[in-house]
DNA sequence: AATGAATGAGATTTCATTCAT
DNA sequence: CATGAATGAAATCTCATTCAT
């Protein structure tokens, strides 16, 4: 018992699980506006009453998702790091379709809903430094064969890029994605540790 | 579709703007979430009827909103391509707070909003061709100062570093920013044509 | 146009005088916490949302309704005042079966509605200003008869000595009752203008 | 029936009493009606389940509670009655605010309540009997000094007199409170027993 | 050109209570 | 003795929309 969370509902309870789940399918699906607790209650096959027992308010659950997004995210970014090629698979994680499109679907959650807020914000500047931090030892010098680049630079330019190119694609934009990819290879190119 | 607008209240209506105003106050203030067409009456201090009887649906009126907030982009982009150091005003445009949160928060309402979906997709559209035909202009061959760039791909890293900026910004996160911008600068002074 | 009450529904409105019916009726048979605007609505045999267009909160409703009924208090005590036996009317107001039972249920419903207990404090005390006044004209130096009464004095004396009889009467408490009764008419035979 | 409480729950339970604790608090804090088991559970620190484990229902809880509250007014005017002055003694019992106000919640909790309507109305009978019995015994004869007094008319008048000085209060209403008490201080003169 | 009335659907919560363990 | 899970009903309120005038 030392140490177990003291929520509603066990962490590990199934319902709970399966809750979470449904509101994570609605967000990707029809993206956060559509999510009510009364929807995400059908999709889940349960009743709306059993949701508020488990997350006595939107924002509870809303937060628990976002966390548990966030999680993925981390979890995805060190398997990058960790990787052969840690540059192109950061590169790759920031143009996941579905992984940045959710992220998305939380930033415009983020204005509406405070606790979201404060969450995504801890969360996002915790990323941004740790990934500075990881470039700064995957690249050492190497990140000054790109004049005026940084590793939090360099994370934030990759982010932004990335969030743009999906952004885009979401809205059906085409131009200007294969040039922008290309910069993008450019860079990475001339990152790349085996560059004599 | 034969050059006549085809809609309720002609387009000249004080009332008509006045509730395009006032949704346009409520999306920058609040976010679209919170924008009803009860709380865009109320803001403007007429009746919910009232606003049906110009918009018939929410959509034709956020269709509208977003197409006028487009028309402001574009002049926007036209007075920065036409100044001194259209680069330069590109970029700021681009970093420009609270134009660009407006635009996000249509793109949001994008994934809900068929329409709105479709307008948005072909600004976009349109808007990434016209910057890089103009880029293309402007720049000439000082594009390949930068290695790996073309016009189209400039537009959408500028535009896609500057969304990032803003985003992040609204949400409270600051690491990153400076050197972000840094880069940027060094791109800008690159591409000036006093350059030697 | 002039002066016309700027609220939802004219005030003539015979929908809004249904809704405002149906929740007297309520409160009078089934006291105040059965009150609902589900309940409300059912009664009048309307629906729940057409109450919130006449009344967007609970409040509002309950608030006109408390309104309302101070209006008959006032209107039945300027008629008791006014009548041969003043006095004695005031009294018998006071012992109203009905009408006190309705007022209790406001003054319970005060302790939990702000907006209730702020209209019952300002007319409660307007009443006993009145009340004062009407009284120290009406019995003029006759109040002396009785050692240490006033007219507020009285007029707070009767009110809880004709609140008590109601209340404990609800309950189905008889004892006193006839007894209190009498200590009262003892005062008012004291009073009488006649008494030589 | 015979004699052993048929109860779940040890009557000295300290769970139990510990929710009945919670109970008078809400009650006395915010009033009956913000007064439900999840709220009082909460209050408690207990699960909402474990308060219907010791009282099946809220009726059950609520009529516990209103007989404890009862006997503590017992207590206190045994106390009062059998101090030096126990007539001043009652009347300052009866304008107890605390008391008295938590005594109005039961009563408007009686308008609802089948169950608590019987206990109070058999209470408050057996109380104002009783208070006859001992104003009989105390006053004697004295109670002749007021014309048309008796013992139970008395207790009843005072009773009701002390509650609308405090259900006003309550109100934030202040006319006529200081001329009422000016009024039962004369009775109290009056009736004292070293008055020659 | 404007508005009052009305409505059905839905949102978020709270509630008392039951039941199996 | 105690609790986690579940539920159906209800409460308050908001919404987009329609319609008759």
């Amino acid at each position: 018992m030392a140490g177990a969370p003291r929520r509603v509902g066990a962490e590990t309870s199934a319902t709970r699980a399966l809750i979470i789940e449904a509101a994570k399918q609605l967000i990707r699906e029809e993206g956060y506006a559509a999510t009510s607790t009364r929807r995400i209650a059908a999709r889940a096959g349960l009743k709306p009453s059993l949701v508020h027992y488990y997350f006595p308010t939107t924002d509870d659950l809303l937060v628990e998702v976002s966390r548990q997004g966030a999680e993925d995210s981390d979890r995805m970014i060190e398997e990058a790091l960790a990787s052969d090629d840690p540059l192109r698979a950061l590169w790759e994680f920031f143009v996941d379709t579905s992984r940045t499109a959710m992220a998305l679907e939380f930033m415009a959650m983020a204005n509406h809903r405070e606790a979201v807020r404060r969450h995504m914000a801890e969360h996002s500047e915790a990323m941004r430094v740790r990934q500075g931090e990881i470039l700064r030892h995957i690249l050492g010098d190497r990140i000054h064969r790109l004049e005026g680049f940084s590793p939090e630079g360099l994370s934030l330019v990759l982010a932004g890029i990335g969030r743009a190119i999906v952004m885009e694609e979401g809205l059906g934009v085409k131009t200007g994605h294969a040039e922008a990819r290309k910069i993008v290879e450019t860079w990475l190119a001339k990152l790349a540790p085996d560059q004599s």
